[in-house]
RNA sequence: GUGGUUGUAGCUCAGUUGGUUAGAGCGUCGGUUUGUGGUACCGAAAGUCGUGGGUUCGAGCCCCAUCUUCCACCCCA
C-alpha cells in the first residue's frame, strides 16, 4: 500500500517547521507586545456551538465527526430511509472540527464569564478545518492566529489592530501589504437608501465582483437580482471609488446622509482612518473598500481584510472585524467585540514566493562529535555531558561508521564545528576540534574546547 | 458543491502515429580513499507509469470510473 495522507493536508519538513515557527513567534510576540494573552479551545466543539454560525455555505464546509457506537441503529428510522442528509447529520454527529477560532471564543467567553477582567484581550494560534476543495494557499487543515477584544466599544481597538498588522507584517519584510476596511453599516445604509434592506447580501456580492468585471455586468447582475435602476443610479458614485479615502469618504456621507445606520457607519470609518493617518503606519497601506463584504454573518461594524502586496498571485492573507453580538447567540448579551486574524499557511506562501525566509536556519549543534569507536565515544560522552551543562548544543554521531560518512552529516546539517577523538587524543587528554568552514583545526583540552564553543 | 486540469524512480522531468527490456539529471548508497568532509571519477540500488476497469494481437500513450494536484466559480485565511 502507497501511504498518502488526506486531501487539503500537508507534511512540514524541519526547514518549513522552522519558518513557520518563525511566522508563528513573530505574530505571538506582536500580539503580547498589545496587551494580548494566549488561550486554546478544543480541536472539536459540540456541532450546535459552530452550526448556523457561518451561514449555508458555513454548514457544508464543517467537518462532522461521526457518532461513536452503533449511530446508524439509534438514528430516526424515517430520516434514514428518506435519506435526508442535512437531518441525519444532527443525528449521527453531534461533534465537530473547529472552523474558525472566533466562534470558539465567543463561546469561551460566555462559559467563562465569571473568571474574564473585561475588557478581554486574547489570542489564540490553533489549527483549524475546513471541509473546502483545495486550491493554492487553501488547505483543509491550516492555521489561524487571532487576536480579540471583547467587552469594549471603544473605536481604539480597530485602530489598534491596524497598527498590529502593520506592525507584523513590517517585521515579517512582507512591506505594501494594503490593509482594506469597511463598515457592515455603510453596506446596511446603502441597502436602506436604495431601498433593498432585504437584497443587502445580492448587492454586496455583485458590487465585490467591480473589479473583476466591470461596471456594466455588476449593473446586469443587480438587476438580475431585483434592484432597480433606480436603486443603481443613487449608488453610482461606488462605482468610480478610486480618489483618496478622504474623498471616498465626503462621497458615502452625502450618498448616506438620509440613514442613520449607513452615517454612522461613514464616521466611524473616519474616525479610524483619521487616528490611523495621524498617528502613522510603518510599511501597510490603508485603504477604504466599499466593496469589501466579508464575514457578513456576523460583523457588525468595522470589516477587515489584508491582501499581499501586488503581484503576488494570493488570496487574503487576513481578515476581521467587529461583532456585537457574536455572544448573545450563547446567552450573553451586550459584549461587543472585535478582531482579527492572520492566515499563517498563506502568510508563508507569500514570503516564500518574496524570497524572505533565508534567514531562518534549522534547529542543529554547533558540534558534532566523530565517532571511533566504543572507547572514544564514552570519551566524547563525557565531554559532551560538559558542553551540555553549559548548553552547548552537541551530538555524538551515533555509529562508529566511515569518517566520510560522519563528515558528510555535518556538512548536510551545516554543522560548524567537528571534535576528532582517537586513541591519541585520550591518551593526552585532548581534543582535536575542527573548524568545518574554514578546515582549521587545534588540539584542545576540556576547558578550552568549552571556552572555543561558548 | 459545479466546471476544467494534473499524475512516469526519493525530487525535477523526458518518453515519437499505441509496438520488444520505460530513460536522464539531482539525490541516496557503495568504491577510488580503514584518522579528515565539500570537488572529481567509477559503479549500484531504486518505478505494478496515481489506482481500478475497458478497447486492442499489443497501452505510460486511447476510453470510463475513482483518488490526488492545480485553476475558475462559490466562499474564505
Amino acid at each position: 500500500m502507497k501511504p498518502s495522507i488526506p486531501k487539503g493536508t500537508r507534511d512540514f519538513s524541519p526547514t518549513e517547521v522552522a519558518n513557520r515557527t518563525y511566522i508563528m513567534n513573530t505574530i505571538k510576540k506582536a500580539f503580547e507586545t498589545f496587551g494580548f494573552q494566549p488561550i486554546e479551545t478544543p480541536s472539536f466543539e459540540n456541532a450546535s456551538t459552530l452550526m448556523g454560525k457561518y451561514g449555508e455555505e458555513g454548514d457544508r464546509l464543517i467537518f462532522k465527526i461521526l457518532n461513536s457506537g452503533d449511530y446508524l441503529a439509534k438514528a430516526d428510522e424515517n430520516v434514514l430511509t428518506a435519506k435526508n442528509s442535512l437531518k441525519l447529520t444532527s443525528q449521527i454527529s453531534e461533534k465537530a472540527l473547529k472552523y474558525d477560532l472566533t466562534v470558539p471564543f465567543a463561546r469561551y467567553v460566555v462559559q467563562h464569564q465569571n473568571e474574564i477582567t473585561f475588557p478581554f484581550k486574547r489570542y489564540q494560534v490553533q489549527p483549524v478545518w475546513r471541509a473546502d476543495r483545495p486550491q493554492k494557499g487553501r488547505f483543509r487543515e491550516f492555521y489561524q492566529c487571532d487576536a480579540d477584544v471583547v467587552g469594549s466599544k471603544s473605536l481604539w481597538q480597530e485602530v489598534e489592530f491596524i497598527q498590529l498588522y502593520d506592525k507584523v507584517f513590517s517585521q515579517l519584510g512582507l512591506l505594501k501589504t494594503s490593509i482594506k476596511i469597511n463598515n457592515r453599516k455603510i453596506l446596511s445604509g446603502i441597502a436602506e437608501v436604495i431601498g433593498a434592506q432585504d437584497k443587502l447580501i445580492d448587492f454586496t456580492v455583485a458590487l465585490d465582483k467591480l473589479d473583476k468585471i466591470g461596471k456594466e455586468k455588476v449593473e446586469i447582475e443587480m438587476l438580475a437580482k431585483g434592484i432597480s435602476e433606480e436603486a443603481i443610479k443613487k449608488v453610482q458614485p461606488l462605482f468610480s471609488f478610486d480618489g483618496s479615502n478622504e474623498e471616498n469618504l465626503d462621497a458615502l456621507a452625502s450618498m448616506l446622509q438620509s440613514s442613520e445606520e449607513g452615517t454612522k457607519g461613514v464616521e466611524e470609518l473616519r474616525f479610524v482612518i483619521n487616528s490611523v493617518t495621524e498617528l502613522g503606519l510603518k510599511s501597510a497601506r490603508l485603504e477604504v473598500d466599499v466593496t469589501l463584504a466579508r464575514g457578513l454573518n456576523y460583523y457588525t461594524g468595522a470589516i477587515f481584510e489584508v491582501s499581499a502586496p501586488k503581484g503576488v498571485k494570493m488570496g487574503s492573507i487576513g481578515g476581521g472585524g467587529r461583532y456585537d453580538d457574536l455572544t448573545g447567540i450563547f446567552g450573553l448579551k451586550d459584549v461587543s467585540g472585535v478582531g482579527i486574524s492572520f492566515g499563517l499557511d498563506r502568510i508563508y506562501l507569500v514570503l516564500e514566493e518574496l524570497g524572505l525566509f533565508k534567514s531562518v536556519d534549522n534547529p542543529k549543534p554547533k558540534v558534532l562529535f566523530i565517532n571511533f569507536g566504543k572507547e572514544e565515544a564514552l570519551y566524547c560522552m563525557k565531554a559532551i555531558a560538559h558542553l551540555r551543562a553549559k548548553d552547548i548544543k552537541s551530538e555524538l554521531f551515533p555509529d562508529a561508521a566511515k569518517m566520510k560518512k560522519q563528515m558528510n552529516y555535518a556538512n548536510k546539517r551545516k554543522i560548524e564545528f567537528v571534535v576528532l577523538v582517537g586513541s591519541q587524543e585520550i591518551e593526552n587528554n585532548q581534543f582535536t576540534l575542527k573548524n568545518m568552514i574554514s578546515g582549521e583545526q587545534y588540539s584542545l583540552n576540556i576547558n578550552e574546547l568549552i571556552a572555543s564553543l561558548n
